[in-house]
DNA sequence: TCAATTCGTCAGGCAGCTTGACGATATTTG
DNA sequence: CAAATATCGTCAAGCTGCCTGACGAATTGA
């Protein structure tokens, strides 16, 4: 599918630019899971762990969640509720607008971003490892570029 | 998160090279799946998609696509059941051993493909004047590279 | 020859989203 | 200021995409 390749008639291959993207963001998925659930954060696994990204030091409104993750409320609100259960997260009143609900870690959750955290550092390192220092900076830089010359992307919900 | 970022203590920092790889998988596949509705392939958005590229001009036994999607063989039953129903592939007896069936496509079936596969070469165009032909395949490469180190990556199940 | 394995199929279940509807609060407008 | 409208979070129900379990038919191995 390469248009440089010599088999660029072959039918359905299965190797262009999205595919390569794609696997390669599997290898870095894959082991992420991995190395959380060696920590004893089985739960990251699972869908809710898709929320934690969203939620900085101080918190943030559910409904904001909503607009950042591009999901319906209903569903945030599933997946919120189940972290909640999990003990990572609380919902308190946000102080500004007695409609909204406030979505902050708790020390747990704290505790296992920063665990998370260690587990993103050393993959990267790994993979900086394995391509080279240089080459690393390179795809790191490329990828950028891609996604911001992309206009569909930057707006969310 | 990125390792030689200044704010490498910034707390669940949004940006890592797992999130880039994921993000530009992402334009990658937004973009194909427009481009598939823009041509009236509209089931291409649904999962019975993720079937098709598996299937080459010879078709494939049902077992061997259990083997490479890595999914359960009724998930792929379903699956491909859709896209019976849908008129892209057909069952046909496997000659060599008569528990199998191959899928192959359907002449529809084939169009499509052939639509889809002109929808790739058309993004990967854009990417390559996006970032320039070097520097495209500089990218291309070592995706490649990232992919291949891994080694939990080639063994389907 | 007969036990074990593989292949496709039918059935049922669960997770992760969806749409719909609703009370409580905020915001906009006449 | 009052009333209409929009927003926020919540409850309920449904759909899709995968899963596990069980089975008959065909193949393979001892």
């Amino acid at each position: 599918m390469h248009v440089t390749d010599d088999k660029n008639t072959e039918f359905g291959a299965l190797d262009h630019i999205g595919w390569r993207l794609w696997q390669a963001a599997q290898v870095w998925k894959i082991r992420f899971t991995e190395g959380m659930l060696a920590e004893g954060y089985g739960w990251y696994a699972e869908a809710r762990s898709s929320v934690v990204p969203y939620i900085g030091p101080d918190g943030i409104r559910q409904s904001e969640l909503v607009r950042r993750m591009g999901l319906t409320k209903q569903a945030v609100q599933q997946l919120v509720d189940d972290l909640v259960k999990a003990g990572i997260v609380e919902r308190i009143p946000d102080p500004d607008d007695r409609r909204g609900k406030i979505v902050r870690f708790t020390s747990a959750g704290i505790a296992a971003q920063r665990d998370a955290d260690k587990i993103k550092v050393r993959i990267e390192t790994e993979m900086r490892e394995t391509l080279g220092a240089e080459d690393f900076d390179r795809l790191y830089a490329l990828l950028r570029r891609l996604i911001d010359a992309d206009e569909s992307n930057p707006g969310p919900r």
